[in-house]
DNA sequence: GTAGGTCAGTTGACCGTTCAACTGACGGCG
DNA sequence: CGCCGTCAGTTGAACGGTCAACTGACCTAC
């Protein structure tokens, strides 16, 4: 193992400066939506996947790759929104395994009542505070970090001590 | 209420590539803080501001403050925290009240292990990805949204509808 | 001094996420 | 055909975080 690169006090700031905006921005992005549409940003994302989907159906594989989140993950937010009514499940004719996940009626409906205040906070937020050519450096930056992250799956998983085993 | 100021086509790529970018940076650096030092990323903050502070002590309240974070989430951590002999809890002298939380030695070391791996970490999944013209501009960017997020206190509560009440 | 409001912190129930273990269907190979 | 490894998805326990209710100490005003 290589010595570690130490952050400067410049890259220091920069980092906890970014830390805390970003904490806040989506700390109050995800509190606006539990607020006005009683719903997690999790379960939002999966609607807007869902209600851009041929047919509102997605297999839960497709929806788990899609919003970056595991097949567990899925799973239970499926589940709970089911019993919203929001979401229905239906078996995947082709492949007895898979699993659909269907967008109802009443879940597009949810969705369409959350939308514009989720997208009037993003506004306020987070383009109404940056100037154009921010906007695009940003886009820019955003781009650089996930190709970089985006290849970087089923890394090695090593040793995992938990804090209760101390 | 005015009409809804959607994103335009551009508005909402940015917005995407800045969620799927955001999600995974902190994912990565939440997964490796918890895989090399068998702690979430808020309790390492924690040890983080008791290690800076004076006699490596805080009073709950301020701590929780520099956490941007509740008391409640404070109070739970510390208490994780004192099982694992990382922070132990004193009274405050001047204020009944109070509480004082103290960075073990034990923690310290703690916090020492874990920190060059998290900063390589950074290094890696941020600052090696942005030249260093993006590095500013992406701390003018925080810093833009920062001034303006934290002026947003005690903001009005309105109606939480809860997903199980439908 | 004592009553009422505020403040610091804790507690417990609940929720969403994660991890690991599991179920059951697919698919290639003998 | 029948086995075996892989794949899709589910399940349950554990964990971190949030919210609301609570405890107890401070503090001002009467």
């Amino acid at each position: 193992m290589a010595e570690t690169r130490w952050l400067d006090a410049d890259e220091q700031r920069t980092w906890r400066t970014f830390l805390g905006a970003m904490g806040l921005l989506f700390g109050q992005l995800d509190r606006e939506l539990q607020r006005d549409a009683g719903m997690p940003h999790g379960y939002y994302e999966i609607l807007v996947r869902l209600s851009e989907a041929p047919h509102r159906t997605m297999r839960m594989s497709s929806l788990a790759e899609s919003s970056q989140s595991s097949r567990s993950r899925i799973s239970h937010a499926v589940a709970k929104l089911e019993i919203a009514g929001w979401v229905r499940r239906e078996t995947c004719p082709t492949d007895r395994r898979g699993a659909l996940a269907v967008l109802t009626d009443d879940g597009f409906a949810a969705l369409a009542a959350a939308a514009p205040t989720h997208v009037e906070g993003v506004r306020t937020h987070l383009f109404d505070q940056l100037t154009p050519p921010q906007v695009s450096q940003l886009s820019a930056i955003s781009a650089a970090l996930l190709g970089h992250l985006s290849s970087l799956e089923g890394a090695p998983a090593g040793h995992r001590p938990d804090l209760a085993e101390r």
